[in-house]
DNA sequence: ACCGTTACATGACAGTGTTATGCATAACAC
DNA sequence: GTGTTATGCATAACACTGTCATGTAACGGT
């Protein structure tokens, strides 16, 4: 009788919970922000649901990240690992821009004031970000074993081509290379080819992976098109 | 008698323009936001001076934001030009780190969703953000005309430079780097490092511009910190 | 001195997140 | 099956936000 075991989910609608992150995920795709009333209302119901399920639009917005990481990460990890490590470093971080592109608010809510809002929390929500990050971490060490980099300390690294590709994506998001008529996919495979070079790799074997995970990047833009239509 | 020359400032107070911009900026620093009422009460006026002198918030920000770009391009060019152009650079950027360490909300406002708010804005306040940015690229033609880097596109070097400083300066200012464990300055140096290195300088170049620019860096700290004590 | 324009205070409106209250319904004990 | 308990949720209110219509007071030009 701890009172852990004394609060049993006895909703009748045992799914609400579920239902609630999902409308809440979707209204911030569609409409760009979610607010208490306006899930309600979508919902159908008042916006106390949200306080008794969530104690409050931060835990909630929370569960959505949480989420949100989730997906990122199984989507990032479906990329396949070939005979050049380094495309496939690439390809990694073009799905990276991709799903920002696709889910621009949700990125915004991943990484935006949300990561600190993980400070505080459980080591299960820090673990869930950082899955992704060690997923970024396999790909620069399968680098390292194909003789293509010379790294000493991969998760430092790791920070600094995160830090590369996510302020790219966040200034691409921010609407910045199209106010001044610059090309997105340009500024963006140059980091990818310095950061290549400067991490131990041969300038014409760097060129030659770009150009395949380019080429890869843009048929998975393509079917990702075409699934939409 | 055009639109124009029919709205003289007639305010009994000609500097309260200024002042609300100065105010608010001060709010934003020490509070972290700024709204119309604490404005107001700061001010000993009503909401109503945001109104008539800016139009809304928004353009009160907007201004808050340009001035935060004038000052934080004035710091950055502070920095002088010697026969290491690498570490001049990265002089420049240790110097970039440090203003949005000392004024993250400002940070923020620059570079968070206001740039989009440049978008919309007029021409002038499209050239005070890349005024900075030009900055910038006067850094890199230097090491390019220093024989240190080999850059066919400077402006497409700048972007991707950019991007890899703004994205460590926003996982810092979230407290990432804090929350697990790991040291700021170092993946930074890694940055910096792996960048110089990409477009075209030797590493033990790098390596020796990398520590000159640090030991700068630390006295530039020191420096603010008493100033500031 | 007058008139018109302008700056600003007051108060209201529509939003936001949050919470105290109350009720109906579900689960449990017998 | 009945009585008790407690849980889920609706209602309504509070404090906060940006914004604006109205009214007033003061200023500048004539």
């Amino acid at each position: 009788m701890d009172i852990l075991s004394s609060v049993p989910p006895r909703s009748a609608d045992p799914h609400l919970r579920d239902k609630i992150i999902n409308t809440a995920a979707q209204l911030l795709a569609t409409e760009g922000a979610v607010s208490a009333r306006r899930l309600a209302r979508e919902l159908g119901t008042s916006t106390m649901v949200v306080y008794t399920h969530f104690g409050g639009m931060d835990e909630l917005t929370r569960q959505v990240m949480r989420r949100g990481f989730a997906d990122f990460g199984t989507e990032l990890d479906r990329g396949a690992v070939t005979d050049d490590a380094v495309a496939d470093w690439m390809t990694y971080l073009w799905s990276y821009r991709r799903f920002a592109l696709r889910e621009p608010h949700l990125y915004g809510v991943m990484f935006g004031p949300g990561l600190a809002a993980f400070r505080l929390g459980d080591p299960a929500d820090l673990e869930a970000a950082r899955s992704t990050f060690v997923s970024l971490l396999r790909r620069i060490h399968a680098c390292v074993n194909a003789a293509r980099w010379e790294v000493d300390d991969v998760t430092t690294a790791g920070e600094a081509v995160w830090s590369g590709v996510h302020g790219h994506t966040t200034l691409e998001l921010t609407g910045f290379f199209g106010s001044v008529g610059r090309d997105p996919v340009r500024s963006y495979s140059e980091i990818l080819t310095r950061m290549s070079i400067g991490l131990g790799d041969h300038a014409l074997a760097t060129a030659r992976s770009l150009s395949t995970a380019r080429r890869r990047a843009v048929r998975a833009d393509r079917a990702e098109a075409a699934s939409a239509r």
